[in-house]
DNA sequence: TTTATATTTCCACAAAAGTAGAAATATCAG
DNA sequence: CTGATATTTCTACTTTTGTGGAAATATAAA
């Protein structure tokens, strides 16, 4: 994984509401959450809701598949994962020593 | 961990400049590296880098220490340790299947 | 077709972040 | 004290982000 692409996935995370929505997909699990459930949850604006997602879609941490009139929103446990790994990889101690 | 303090810690790495910063401080180990090592290596003017580091300074991810003239930085592990476990146990799934 | 529901796009504005030169501060050497 | 080095603070400016109302789009039901 490249610099620019975690930081820019930690960019999307490193926001409260954005974090709070990643984190009730989440807990809905694989099959997605319609988006109007995440504004009933979260209690924002439609249009500030729809801004967000737009904006953890376009780092792929979130994927979206509509069914009839719902949009279902679906968490990309694997874009998490390679995030999770570059940071252990990448940013952490290696060494065989004590730690903090 | 509060979301809200993960989503502080990941906003402040979620910026090219300063995940490159915190990845060059990894790399420099537990006894830290010099301000103006930072500036060589990343070549970038001084104002703006003080500026980066005292905002990872500010949620805890860097440590500094004065030697003479000589500003010290260092990675704070642990605050990164605990960012990982966050996202791991509120952000990954939990199950006993498959993954992605 | 008309109407209702679900969600987005458009727009405008306020707030925050990024950038960097210049001046200031801190510390040490001579 | 004077000068050199290391780094920060101040200041100003540009760009990006966040926010949400209103209008538009998509889909389905009546």
């Amino acid at each position: 994984m490249q610099i620019k692409d975690a930081a820019k996935q930690m960019a999307e995370l490193g926001h409260a509401t954005r974090l709070s929505i990643f984190r009730y997909l989440v807990k809905g699990g694989r099959q997605g959450v319609p988006v109007g459930d995440i504004q009933a949850e979260l209690n924002i604006p439609g249009s500030t809701l729809s801004h967000h997602i737009s904006r953890l879609v376009a780092v792929g941490l979130v994927i979206q598949c509509r069914k009839g009139r719902t949009l279902y929103c679906a968490p990309q446990y694997s874009k998490l994962d390679e995030l999770i790994d570059f940071l252990k990889d990448e940013c952490c101690i290696h060494e065989t020593a004590a730690e903090d």
